[in-house]
DNA sequence: ACACAAAAAGCACGACCGTGCCACTCTGGA
DNA sequence: TCCAGAGTGGCACGGTCGTGCTTTTTGTGT
């Protein structure tokens, strides 16, 4: 149903602002022009409306990111790519700063559906920077006993500074700053 | 009175695993045992509540991390010291994650007092990370040419990476990922 | 044109939210 | 001994929350 889309794309977009729990039945209902009533026929229960949410972010967190990814070479620039996709989803994307990023600091003291949701959206996206680092290691554009996991560990870190430096003090230098971060870790790793 | 800096620290535990919108009076009565009532009389409004907690938690950040960092030798000493203060904080003050983290990412994107009261501290730490990069710098311990708001931004990075790792996936690899990421980060800045 | 299923809306409910008002209980100084 | 004043609790309010019912609208196949 393309309804039920239509109103997931707006929870996005509410949840990116305001959080999943603020993301409210009512006021969803009001920026789609339904109905409560109408709205939550589709969905039994709220928590089923978040995952459901959170789903469909992974959807286009997959067209938007992953996919641009892997359509880049192998090596270092499939890397570079990574990164280039994370920054337009961070940046473009949304309304509000990354959901994933908003709803892992909402849910990682609660456990919980929603919780379980968030830890394997992140492994799975750990997962992929360390396999996309690896090509880079197998290619010979980085050095062969690079540790993947400490790459990816790093790389997400500078994400993380960014959607902070950017999203919170609207430091027009954030995006510099994660350039030139990108680029001494990648020199760092290189062979 | 110590009756409200008894409520406030109960606050800082709740609202560093819940957050503080999701950190209700009704709550916070019952786990300190008071009446609703009876404990909103110390504060006029929830916001005002919320903009307290956030200045209690101030308190204690620099108890914590300010100044022991600033006890430490000046140099790279202190950067390390900081960076082991901040893990201190991180890891054992707070029964959820860091208050400041949690509060950054819930109010990003909502006006008001209390993100101005986030961006404040944020810019307040960032700019204490730089100064104590400098005396490294100035101690010759780091490169004269360090870009030190870079560093700080890498720096942050590794904090928030650990963050989410160590908070949302209970990877107990965090530590030794932020330690490696560390020492990484302090090398290719040393002189 | 009509029947029928699916989608949406109307409406009401109990729970909890933040917030005000009022009464009570302390405790220290006159 | 008594009073002032602060701290605390009881209680009720209007509002919004999530969630069920029932009804109306809408769209499609015959």
């Amino acid at each position: 149903m393309q309804t039920k889309t239509a109103i997931l794309d707006e929870a996005i977009a509410l949840a990116s602002k305001v959080g999943f729990n603020a993301l409210t039945i009512g006021q969803l209902a009001e920026s789609t022009g339904m109905s409560k009533s109408g709205l939550f026929a589709h969905f039994k229960s709220k928590e089923a409306l978040q995952l459901e949410t959170l789903e469909r972010g992974r959807e286009r967190f997959t067209d938007l990111v992953i996919r641009p990814t892997l359509a880049a070479p192998r090596g270092i620039e499939r890397v570079r790519a990574l990164a280039d996709a994370w920054l337009i989803w961070e940046t473009e994307a949304l309304q509000g700063g990354c959901i994933f990023v908003t709803g892992s600091i909402e849910y990682d003291d609660q456990p919980g559906p929603m919780r379980d949701a968030l830890v394997r959206n992140q492994r799975d996206w750990a997962e992929f920077i360390e396999t996309v680092t690896r090509t880079a290691v197998s290619e010979g554009d980085f050095r062969a006993d690079l540790d993947v996991e400490q790459f990816a560990f790093s790389l997400q870190g500078l994400m993380y500074a960014f959607h902070h430096t950017a999203r919170l003090l609207r430091d027009p230098k954030a995006l510099e700053h994660i350039r030139r971060g990108l680029d001494q870790l990648i020199e760092s790793a290189s062979a």
